[in-house]
DNA sequence: TAGTGCTTACTAACACCGTTAGCAAATATA
DNA sequence: TATATTTGCTAACGGTGTTAGTAAGCACTA
């Protein structure tokens, strides 16, 4: 036959497409001008197609929520890998976190600014769940070699997660009216003293 | 005359109408249910009066971020005063923010989830400024009594609000199943961590 | 090949939203 | 009492997410 894997195929161009008009959109204006609306416009479909492919726009946003979780993690792998020891591990890994918030502000907004995502929604999110394991894993690590081997993980997880979105949220709104240099500073003072917590 | 000063007093009265009825709405359904139509029709007046109060949706918002600011900074200053040092002024602040955040989660989402406020709106702010003052200067005050007198207060206040914020928005969004057990361990956990870090 | 289902994608509508122009009624002043 | 001014209204504009109903195209069978 051929036929229902061709039209397979087609819906698969037109799902892609959807989402790069959608991205396109975003980087031009913003995730709040983004419409429907526009998105049909700019593939030159009509508005219920988009509907075939995605329950709703919070569904779309989410699959781009997901996606900015698979890009970080992936990230984070290659900024692991890059180092020997849990301590240097874990250091990296703080810089590509930054690093991946301030080349995709736009990832980053609706990963943890927009929707406020509910208990139900976040479960849904199987990046979020690897993201967790993957932080843990060197945290993990780094507890063993420390001077507090009992400590827990889950709870130094939070502490390091905790700083590094409270940097990087506080530093996106513009708070602060700071040069990139102070960034840098408070950031490593932020890391430096996080890894110290941890090791304790 | 007194006529206008009764004019005055009445449009006093259905400005804190259209606040009042605001806050009704917010807290039933949440800022994103929220709308012009909804408060004109709560008030029982027309759409246009609100616009008369209010230059736009955006800026009734921003009166509620300005209160929301005020309020914490008035139970910050309460933190403050039941504690003798620095150190314990710091740790009590810290609590109270949390606890701020716990009590008025409608506040703390739109103080720093929506809008997404640019470098300019931020500005306007006058109570955000406030708040930035009242930390530094204890801040300030527990530099000076630790072993590195010279450190940069402008710095350690990022840190530790990063922290402070960081922790709130990840336990805010349910990102963890955390018990409240478990979260209060972990907020102990950063306080300390991060007033060591300040003292040095 | 003609006819029959089924899928696809459309138009058009619904019910909202923020915002504002234009007008009528009520009020204050002369 | 008559004029001027303020006040608050209706109704509209252009947008939003979402969906019901319909026409056209396609694959398949007789």
């Amino acid at each position: 036959m051929g036929i229902i894997e061709r039209k397979q195929r087609q819906k698969e161009e037109v799902r892609t497409a959807i989402l790069e008009a959608a991205w396109q959109l975003v980087l031009q204006d913003g995730w709040q001008a983004l419409s429907i609306r526009k998105i049909a416009d700019a593939i030159e479909y009509s508005v219920p197609v988009i509907y075939t492919h995605f329950e709703s726009k919070d569904a779309l946003l989410m699959e781009f929520t997901r996606e900015g979780f698979r890009q970080l993690n992936a990230d984070l792998e290659e900024a692991r890998d890059t180092a020997a020891t849990p301590a240097a591990q874990l250091e990296a890994m703080a810089h590509a976190y930054w690093s991946f918030a301030v080349r995709n502000p736009e990832y980053y907004q609706l990963m943890y600014g927009l929707g406020m995502p509910t208990c139900e929604t976040v479960r849904q999110i199987l990046e979020l769940v690897q993201f967790s394991q993957l932080n843990r894993a060197v945290i993990q690590a780094l507890i063993r070699e420390g001077r507090n081997p009992e400590a827990d993980v889950m709870l130094k997880f939070t502490t390091y997660w905790s700083m590094l979105h409270g940097f990087v949220s506080i530093h996106m709104t513009s708070a602060t009216h700071a040069t990139d240099e102070f960034k840098q500073m408070v950031f490593s003072d932020l890391v430096k003293g996080v890894i110290k917590n941890i090791r304790d």
